[in-house]
Formats: C-alpha cells, sequence, structure tokens
DNA sequence: TGCCTCTCTCTTTTT
DNA sequence: GAGAGAGGCA
C-alpha cells in the first residue's frame, strides 16, 4: 500500500540526470542485459513501436485483442528500464478498479517489485481523490472529506430540493442528480451551466439547486463521485503552483482506454501534460479504440481521441491491428459491421491464425425458444468438455438475463450474472459502513441519518425533523444535535432514552476505535446495536445472504490496516467477491463484456428496438446508431473461436407481446463469414412470417443461399410456426389468423397437474404445487425453496 | 408505525 | 406485467 505523502520527492534539482539505478532493480537488471530486453522480444513490430516511442505525444490505437495491455505495461517497464523515469514520476490512469489491479499484476510479473512504488497508477478517481485529499482547503473542503455515494447523494438532493420548495413528484431527486452528474461530467460548476439547460430542471431553479447542493455538499465536508474529478480538474485550475507541482512530478503520462474520457477526464490530463518549463516535452501517451467507445450516454466523448492529434500537434499515432484473440471469420464479420460506421479513425483487424468457424445468425420464434436454444446449445458444449467458464451470453439490456437464468436453472447449467448490484451498494452493506462512518466520523450526518432508526427505535420522520432544525439551528453535527435533543423536553420520553442509550453505544465504540481490531470492532458495533439481530429476526428470504454479506464484509476488513483506509477503500474499491471454483457460464451485458473474452459467446436479441436499443435512437439519432454498433462489434470480438447471434420473432416488451424485426446489424454482417442457421424446429418459418408481415420492415440486403433457402421454407412452413411457442395468443398484437388459432388451442390446454398436488423434481426434489400456468408450475420445493419449473421437468410423488 | 394501494417506469453503469 | 417508491389511512 503506497502512500502519495511519504513518497520520495521528485523535485530535484538537476532533472536531466538520470537517477541512480537501485540495486537488483529492473533498470539495473535492463542495463546489465543491454541491447536486446528480453520483454521487447516478445513483442510485434507495432506493439514495439508502442512501447519504444516514449517521447513526446502518443496515440495508439489498439484494435479488440491486439494486446493493449501488454503495451501498456510493457511501455511502464520501459519508461523505468531506461533510466526516463522512476515509477512514482509515472502517472498511469484507467476506469476501472480491475483494469488497474490488472496493470499492476501485470507490471510487477514484468518488473518485480518495481510496481510496487507505482503510487500513480489508478482509476481517475481514485487518483483524482489522492490529489484532491492533499490539497482538500484549496477547494474548501478538509482533507479528510467522506466520499458520498448515490444513495447519499439522492437523499441529499432530496433535502435540498425540500428546502428549495421544488415539487418532488413533478422534479424527483433522481433525475436531478442525473443532471448534476452530467454537468459534471462535462466540467460545469453552477455558474457554467448553460442557462437554457439549467432552467430547464425544477421551474427555472436548476442551477440554483445545483449551487445549493454544492454548498450542502461542503459544509458536510463531503464529495460526490463527479467532484472527485471536477473539484480536482478546478483545483489544477485555479492554482498555478499546485498545477505545476504536478506537471513537474508526472514524467510521463500514460491513459488506458481514452475512448472513454468524458470532458473534466480530458481537460484534467489536457492540464496535466501541458508543456511547461520544467517539463518542455509533454510525455502523453493514450491507448485506446474508437470502435469500442460505448459509453457516450455517461459522458465519455469519441471525439478526445478523434482530434487527439489536434491536441497534441505532432503525435506519433500508432495502430495495433494484428488480433491475437480471434479466428478469421469472427474478425471479417466484426470488421465488416463496424465499417458502417462513419467518423472512425480506422483500422483493419487481421490475424494469422485459421479462419475458423463462421459465426451464426439464427432465427426463433420467441425469447422463450431463443433461451431454449442456447442452453441446449450450451449443454452439448458442456458433453463435448468445453468449460463454462469459456462460455458467455451478453445481453443489450438487462432484462434479458433473467429469462436465462430461469433456463438454466430448469436445466441445471451453472451460471454467474455479472454486473448487477454491487456488493457495496447492497442495503445491509451500506448500513453497516453508515455504522462504522458514524463511529469513525461522528460528523457524519448521512450516515447518522441512515441508521438512526435501523433497526428500528421508535425514532421517526418528526424525531430526525426536531435533529436537523437543532443541527441547523446550532450549525453542529446531527449526531451532537441528537445528543443535544436527548437532554431537553422536545422528544418524547421513550425516545428521548433510546437517543441516549445510541450515543452511550457511539461513545464506546469511538472511544476503542484506537483500542480494538477494526474488525472486531465493526463485529461488535453491529451486534451490540441490534443490527445482526434485526437480520436474524427477519423472516425473508434473503435475510440469510444478507447476514452472510455482513460477515463477508467483517472478514474482508481484515486485508485494511485501520477503520480510516477501509472506508477510503470501500466507497471507491470495493467489489464483489469472487465465488467458488464451480465452472460457471457467464451472463451479462454487452458493456460489462468489453475488455473479456471467451471461446464461445451467445448473442442474443439483435431485433430492432432491442438491439439497436430504440431509446438511443430516438435519443441520440445517428450518433446513438452507431454507438451501438460499435456495441455489436464490441460483442462480436469478444469470442474467441465461435460467435452465435440470434434474433426472436416476438418478444415481449413492457409486458406486452411484440412482433419484431430482425435487427439491421445482421444486413450488416458480410456473407460470406456468416452462416445463417436453419433451425430444426418448425418455429424458425415464425421469422418469414413476422419479416414479411411487418409494416415497416426495411429491404433485406442478405442474399446467401441459407438465407435464400430459410426464405424458401418460411413461404411453406411459415403457417404452422406458432406450434411451438407457449404464449397466449391473446397477448399478441398483430400476426396470422392461423397462428392465433393454434396458439388459442395450445394456451388453454390444460395440465396434468394441479394446485396442491406433491411432486417431484430430479435437482430440488419433492415439493408442492402452488401454482399452475401453461405448462409451467410453480413448486414450493421442501429444501430448494419456491421456484418456477417446466411441467416435464417433474413427477408426481410417489 | 406499518400496511395497503396507487402510480410510474421499464438501456447501457463506473466511480 | 412487475417491481419500486410514495402517500394515505388505521
Amino acid at each position: 500500500m503506497s502512500d502519495p505523502f511519504e513518497l520520495p520527492d521528485p523535485d530535484e534539482p538537476d532533472f536531466t540526470r538520470a537517477p541512480a539505478p537501485r540495486a537488483g532493480g529492473i533498470a539495473a537488471r535492463a542495463r546489465a542485459a543491454m541491447g536486446q530486453p528480453r520483454y521487447l522480444e516478445v513483442l510485434n513490430p507495432e506493439q514495439r513501436a508502442a512501447v519504444e516511442a516514449v517521447d513526446g505525444p502518443v496515440l495508439v490505437l489498439a484494435g479488440a485483442g491486439t494486446g493493449k495491455t501488454r503495451v501498456l505495461t510493457t511501455r511502464i517497464a520501459h519508461t523505468i528500464a531506461t533510466g526516463r523515469a522512476r515509477a512514482h514520476e509515472i502517472l498511469s490512469v484507467t476506469f476501472t478498479n480491475k483494469a488497474a489491479r490488472e496493470m499492476k499484476e501485470r507490471i510487477g510479473a514484468l518488473a518485480g517489485e518495481v510496481a510496487e512504488g507505482m503510487p500513480w497508477l489508478g482509476t481517475f478517481h481514485s487518483i483524482g481523490t489522492k490529489i484532491l485529499r492533499r490539497h482538500a482547503e484549496l477547494v474548501g473542503l478538509k482533507s479528510n472529506f467522506t466520499i458520498l455515494d448515490m444513495d447519499d447523494q439522492i437523499r441529499l438532493l432530496k433535502q435540498v430540493l425540500q428546502a428549495e420548495n421544488v415539487d418532488e413528484k413533478r422534479w424527483p431527486a433522481r433525475q436531478l442528480s442525473i443532471l448534476i452528474d452530467g454537468w459534471k461530467n462535462r466540467g460545469l460548476e453552477p455558474e457554467r451551466v448553460p442557462a437554457g439547460e439549467a432552467e430547464a430542471f425544477g421551474n427555472g431553479k436548476g442551477r440554483r439547486l445545483y449551487a445549493f447542493y454544492q454548498e450542502r455538499l461542503k459544509a458536510l465536508n463531503a464529495a460526490d463521485f463527479g467532484d472527485l474529478l471536477l473539484e480536482g480538474l478546478r483545483l489544477l485550475r485555479d492554482n498555478p503552483d499546485v498545477l505545476a507541482e504536478y506537471q513537474r512530478r508526472f514524467r510521463y503520462i500514460l491513459v488506458d482506454e481514452y475512448q472513454d474520457t468524458n470532458t473534466v477526464q480530458y481537460l484534467w490530463l489536457r492540464l496535466l501534460a501541458q508543456a511547461s518549463p520544467d517539463r518542455p516535452q509533454r510525455n502523453i501517451c493514450c491507448v485506446g479504440d474508437d470502435d469500442q467507445a460505448i459509453y457516450g450516454w455517461r459522458g465519455a466523448d469519441v471525439d478526445n481521441i478523434l482530434r487527439f492529434d489536434k491536441d497534441f500537434p505532432g503525435a506519433t499515432v500508432i495502430r495495433l491491428e494484428r488480433n491475437y484473440r480471434s479466428t478469421g471469420h469472427i474478425l471479417a464479420a466484426a470488421s465488416h459491421l463496424i465499417a458502417h460506421n462513419e467518423g472512425r479513425l480506422g483500422k483493419t483487424l487481421f490475424t494469422d491464425g485459421v479462419d475458423g468457424e463462421k459465426p451464426t445468425v439464427q432465427g426463433v420464434w420467441d425469447s422463450e425458444e431463443e433461451t431454449r436454444v442456447v442452453g441446449e446449445d450450451i449443454e452439448q458444449l458442456q458433453r463435448r468438455g468445453q468449460s463454462l467458464e469459456d462460455v458467455a451470453i451478453l445481453v443489450r439490456a438487462t432484462f434479458q438475463m433473467r429469462e436465462f437464468e430461469e433456463r438454466f436453472v430448469t436445466l441445471g447449467v451453472p451460471y454467474r450474472v455479472i454486473g448487477g448490484p454491487k456488493f457495496y451498494e447492497r442495503a445491509e452493506i451500506r448500513d453497516a459502513l453508515a455504522y462504522m462512518r458514524c463511529v469513525a466520523q461522528p460528523t457524519d450526518d448521512l450516515a447518522f441519518e441512515r441508521i438512526f432508526n435501523t433497526p428500528k427505535r421508535g425514532l421517526g420522520d418528526a424525531a430526525l425533523q426536531l435533529m436537523h432544525e437543532h443541527s441547523r439551528r446550532e450549525r453542529i453535527p446531527l449526531m451532537l444535535a441528537a445528543r443535544a435533543l436527548s437532554e431537553t423536553e422536545e422528544l418524547k420520553p421513550k425516545q428521548r432514552q433510546c437517543v441516549r442509550a445510541l450515543m452511550a453505544d457511539f461513545d464506546r465504540w469511538s472511544s476503542l476505535i484506537d483500542v480494538k481490531p477494526h474488525n472486531e470492532l465493526a463485529e461488535m458495533v453491529l451486534e451490540e446495536s441490534g443490527y445482526t439481530d434485526m437480520w436474524q429476526k427477519d423472516r425473508s428470504a434473503d435475510a440469510a445472504g444478507r447476514l452472510e454479506n455482513l460477515k463477508e464484509l467483517v472478514r474482508s476488513m481484515e486485508q485494511f490496516p485501520d477503520l480510516a483506509s477501509f472506508l477510503e477503500h470501500i466507497s471507491l474499491v470495493m467489489e464483489r467477491d469472487t465465488d467458488s471454483g464451480e465452472q460457471k457460464v457467464s451472463i451479462m451485458t454487452l458493456h460489462a463484456a468489453k475488455g473479456l473474452e471467451f471461446d464461445t459467446v451467445y448473442l442474443p436479441g439483435w431485433e430492432e428496438g432491442l438491439f439497436p436499443h430504440q431509446r438511443a435512437l430516438d435519443e441520440q439519432g445517428r450518433a446513438g446508431l452507431e454507438e451501438e454498433r460499435r456495441l455489436a462489434y464490441v460483442g462480436v470480438t469478444r469470442a474467441r473461436k465461435q460467435a452465435k447471434i440470434y434474433f426472436a420473432t416476438n418478444r415481449r416488451i413492457r409486458g406486452m407481446w411484440q412482433t419484431t424485426i430482425p435487427s439491421r446489424f445482421l444486413d450488416e454482417l458480410p456473407a460470406d463469414h456468416v452462416d445463417v442457421v436453419e433451425a430444426a424446429s418448425a418455429s424458425y418459418g415464425g421469422y418469414a412470417a413476422s419479416r414479411f408481415n411487418s409494416i415497416d420492415s426495411f429491404a433485406s440486403t442478405y442474399n446467401t443461399p441459407g438465407w435464400q433457402r430459410a426464405q424458401q421454407r418460411n413461404a411453406a412452413t411459415g403457417a404452422r410456426s406458432g406450434a411451438t411457442s407457449g404464449f397466449g395468443a391473446s397477448q399478441r398484437r398483430s400476426g396470422p389468423q392461423t397462428i392465433e388459432g393454434e396458439l388459442v388451442a395450445k394456451a388453454s390446454a390444460t395440465s396434468s397437474f394441479q394446485t396442491g398436488a406433491r411432486v417431484f423434481h430430479v435437482k430440488f426434489g419433492n415439493g408442492s404445487i402452488v401454482g399452475v400456468e401453461g405448462n409451467k408450475l410453480t413448486v414450493d420445493f421442501d429444501k430448494a425453496g419456491r421456484k418456477m419449473v417446466l411441467e416435464s421437468f417433474v413427477q408426481k410423488a410417489g
């Protein structure tokens, strides 16, 4: 664990002189080997050029799977080995903690102990925090400021809205938080927000609300995520001496995923990278791929990468196009698809590897069939001995995940969902953290507000109101106000007693901070406050899991030297723990998949409206479409050996069945490199039925023999396509009459099972039926709890 | 305080 | 159509 405050100061009188090599350090070793360091030998010519172009501005356009991380890490090692800079003189920023961790590990493998001394390798936010804490007073904070999560942020905004008499129903705090985040991402302080935008919220009060919120943050000695960047920028902009200090310190700057930088991040980097008297060379190296820019919707600006050479004239641009991940057909498909985008810097991936199998496109009747077909396919892979770790399902939207989960539960295929609520976002974790925050910092009003009545202590809104009033009147933190109130007659006697007891508890816990190991203290706080008890008494299904999470939290505290550093990390870094060693299929969104790779990738839901998503088109127009297309590109390029694309003819959207049109992206795949799968099931015909019947179907440019065969088949069999479907006709809005007829017959068919009957399931054991819906049964299993299972998977119990 | 009902939303999400 | 959040009522 490195601390910026204890770093050796890099400000030596003579900067041009190479630092003295540390005995046994990478520099020494590299020089000893001289000439041809091993780490350079393993690179291809372009990678090597990217590593060796150390001085001056460099843009590395690294296509998917071209060894980007290798280049970044080798570059760092090389910069150090050639004596250009020491580890603490290199600023290296990433977007996610995962990326930062990975880089640290790989530098460690490459350069041994040097990586330990890379204090400035981290996410934009963590580095921003580090700098901000050092100079907090310059932006009106104290160095121990708290970092608010979204929950806190919204609660605070609610208070702001109330104080300003804005109708919370018309102008929800959530929406305001999104607005403010957006402004902060664009580097806009309240006074700089364009008038029109600011007035659009809260009857023209947008700017005032934003400004007031910032005031409240300062009063609470708190910063939200956006502030970590925006205040960091303001700090550098308004304090030339501070800026100069960091410009001097960071002799080399590296940026990962440059295409995802937003405006504040861009401005911040540009300030730091500016030429200065101490450092005439602007040694900044940005690595990215404009084709993988998929975060425009949260403020990332692809233009940052597109105009790099204008920001840094004379920049060296290096393209990495040799792909080491995917087969030829997969690359060809992805390249052809992304070529439909305009405004690219342009790259063409190639591989020396095999052509491999062509990506497949398969039409299915509905989402149910989609999950079934994918599920069966995965079982087949499994039988052939492929590890499920190498299999992923990448969806556009999270609602698609649930159906796959249900299917896998039915089939008994182990899976994991990546993404979803983070460990520290769970209510019980936040509550526990709030307790610890109160113990560590009695001035943390938001934390206190969160837990003062959790577990229930008979202190409600009225009590909170009183405390707030008192706190404002006396200008003291909430907890002190509570303490003061407990000595007056204002609270009911019972409440007074409660508050007094709680304060006594906090006093006791706080006094133990330096005495007791912090994980033991945490356990004690959770016990004595009655919090653990609350969940033990809770009879809901997830209570046990929550208790388990709390234990996990306490366990994880051991890795940190003290409570303060634990709290610092939890808000910025903590992630959900990886699970057991069992091999599992991964289910995640396309966004979450960036940077990952799998042998086999399933890409379901390629339909107009879902992918590309209608809202992206409506709200962002052409830019939205191009971002969706990049998302498709990201999806396909995740596959090493096999990419399987699906589209359903019918999908339930907002509870209503809708006939859908295959995604335009399908037509943008090169016919020569894609196989259209003719499903064994007759329901494939459903696709053509929808396409030919659909009102605004667009012209297909598809001409492969397989495609034409499929269409001919549809002409013949399309009419009975609904036979395999299990959903009710009444829910359908349009479609061929015959299909409706068959569906009615199917839907009205009664199950041979009845509510109350006892059944047996191979995986879940015995249980009682509590509901019947078509061929699906809801069963309360004696051991496994309530599950929905297909009728065909259970037997009547003896 | 807690429960019930009404209303609203329903893309992606890191820090 | 489902789930969350807010508001009303006992």
